[in-house]
DNA sequence: GCATTTTTGTTTCCTAGTCAACAAAATAAC
DNA sequence: GTTATTTTGTTGACTAGGAAACAAAAATGC
């Protein structure tokens, strides 16, 4: 295997291994909640004027998972939506008082997987983690722009 | 956010987005045929007795789902098993030749990936490139240890 | 102004994958 | 040996999320 696919596979088990710890210590202590539904209340907090739509985009979802979701947290009580006087379209959320809370557990349970991953970190100079940031930025932005590209080509074979 | 955050979201988005262009392209070439599918394939032909238990180790997916996969598979004709004269438990896949044609357009399409991707690679020394790498495997034996860590932990939780 | 296209959110149908229960074989304990 | 435990794979019930079709509002074109 060459380089660049065992750095991308480094990568995808990075993301496979977290997602299986987030959610077996979020059963723990957050049961009853999908990691997706406190990844879209983590969102809302931190996002003023969020929808269904700037949800589904930043966890490269579809719409119809994300209005799903916030339908049920919305149901739970833990989320509350509003308009703005002047658009009658856009449907906005914040978080009700009792969705703050499980934001806060969420926060600390975050600030856990910080300690728990700091022994990693404090292995890397400052120059390496600069260049890692780079990195993914650079490559971050080079697929954002494939997505786009083909997105371009994708309609246009449907309209073929 | 903290740098440590930035690099995590960096390599969440990454993997998103690479999900993203593959299947979109994947639904061009290999029409029919899921991602899990391919990637079940891939595997199968790369790593000689691969079983049902291995598969899902290594995708972090269930045993359960891997199961209907390869099922899948076989009823498409593209796997098929076999077994060990001296073990009646284990049941292992190997490719047919018609899981071979789909292997081989597979990999035509990640080279295409790689082609894609060189200039992203290309702008990084092969010490960043190196020290990256270190990183990644340094993470993923962390996490492994902390998964395993907390298997036992959660294994004793049930039984109390 | 009005007609058309795009954006936004919802709903219905469907499927991939999880969970839990299970059976059968293998291994460990004794 | 045989009994208990672990490993391996399968199945059925359930659910999270995607695809498509849709309605309503907004933006664009003229």
């Amino acid at each position: 295997m060459n380089k660049e696919d065992q750095l991308i596979i480094g990568f995808r088990d990075l993301y496979n291994k977290m997602v299986l710890l987030n959610k077996d210590k979020m059963e723990d202590s957050l049961k009853g909640y999908m990691p997706s539904e406190i990844h879209c209340i983590e969102y809302i907090e931190k996002n003023a004027d969020s929808n269904v739509t700037k949800l589904a985009e930043s966890f490269y979802m579809t719409r119809s998972a994300i209005s799903k979701i916030t339908k049920k947290l919305m149901e739970k009580g833990l989320v509350e939506s509003y308009q703005k006087p002047d658009n009658k379209k856009e449907i906005y959320f914040r978080l009700t008082k009792q969705g703050k809370v499980i934001y806060e557990i969420h926060e600390d349970l975050h600030k856990e997987f910080q300690e728990r991953d700091k022994t990693v970190f404090e292995q890397v100079t400052k120059e390496q983690f600069e260049s890692m940031l780079r990195f993914v930025e650079n490559y971050n932005r080079h697929l954002d722009a494939e997505i786009k590209k083909y997105a371009q080509i994708g309609s246009r074979n449907q309209s073929e």
